[in-house]
DNA sequence: AAATATGCCTAACAGATGTTAGTTTTAACG
DNA sequence: CGTTAAAACTAACATCTGTTAGGCATATTT
């Protein structure tokens, strides 16, 4: 029973440590402040982990994964490049409701990895915004999209206004991420796609 | 001759801080860290600066100021909805390539200003984004754009899109920032433009 | 030449940092 | 009840943190 119960309470650390990271910083959030969260002694926290930027790696990574599973099972529909990114964008805004914490750590917090980690990780975000590109791309190929766009403002664009979600959106509000994901999906595909002669 | 010489040593200082703090964030750029960079030994720093958060607040009140002074003309130009949005985030685009570093740190790093230096930066942020929420709505209800979109929700994509721009724009490559304001203002008006029947 | 101001230095401070070692309390199971 | 494992504790470490105090050298101004 012993790894049940442990990842029990490992996860609570890692899930107060992603609050605490997203709200004050990783750098400027203390192993103290953490552990006065969870009400227990800094030194207390080592029982669950071994060390700060373990936890910060296992927010990342976790999150990575998740992404690219979403990305994984859009990839596979066979349907127009418009309906795939509309299709990504919603499953990754789905991905960061599910964990609005983590992702916003995700997103601020990951240069702080040493190598190398960081190295690993920034592999598997440019793969990942390179295959948004590539369905960009497709649809640009297949006369759905404009041939005249840049491929890279495009993708960026999109990332950024994906990735900012959490800084901004209230779980409470009106709003539901579902909305979002189409709302943003239909304004930027809109502004990608041909007019209709 | 005093103030002249001083302000330019000191702004030597600054914008090697805004340098580091960009690139190792502000809690995990150490005192010696920026001595270093500049050759010198922490404690001289102080001839120049009273503290390191008065770094962060010049960096990120300079920039707020560039900002506003940026939109101020803009609105008062008499020309469509559509024209001052586009106006407004090329200008706002011009403002952060005049300095991408100080532009990272003011959007990166201003949480770790401390009150009530923080709320005021707050403040002049919602401000301004308050005032492109405007022009949208102005352009909503004269029939200029769609009458359905959530002005919360589009405000947040256009300054998501705008304010990551530092992160991975390159000043030497191919398109310059100009280009990148049409472009990017295409986009996003073109999305948001209800299509002519 | 004297006076002044600028920029940098060394030495030191008080407190915070991540982490370790070893021990004790708490709870579950036979 | 005794055993075992989990989770917490106290004490301490070495290092790093922002910052102050006071002094010295260089260059500019009077």
């Amino acid at each position: 029973m012993e790894a049940v119960m442990n990842l029990s309470r490992r996860e609570q650390v890692i899930r107060k440590a992603a609050e605490l990271f997203r709200e004050k910083g990783y750098a400027a959030s203390s192993m103290r402040d953490l552990a006065q969260k969870l009400g227990i002694e800094a030194a207390s926290l080592y029982s669950h982990i071994k060390s700060k930027e373990e936890i910060l790696r296992n927010l990342c990574f976790d999150m990575a994964a998740e992404f690219r599973k979403s990305l994984d099972e859009v990839e596979s529909r066979d349907v127009s490049a418009s309906e795939k990114l509309k299709m990504g964008i919603i499953g990754h805004i789905q991905v960061m409701a599910k964990d609005l914490t983590a992702s916003a750590v995700f997103m601020n917090e990951h240069r702080h990895l040493s190598q190398p980690y960081l190295r690993d990780f920034l592999l598997l975000r440019i793969n990942y915004i390179n295959r948004f590109k590539a369905i960009i791309e497709e649809g640009i190929r297949l006369g759905e999209f404009k041939e005249n766009i840049d491929t890279k403002l495009s993708v960026m664009t999109l990332f950024s206004s994906l990735n900012w979600m959490p800084q901004w959106y209230d779980p409470e509000g009106k709003i539901d991420s579902l909305n979002i994901g189409q709302q943003l999906s239909d304004m930027l595909v809109n502004g990608l796609k041909k007019q209709k002669p």
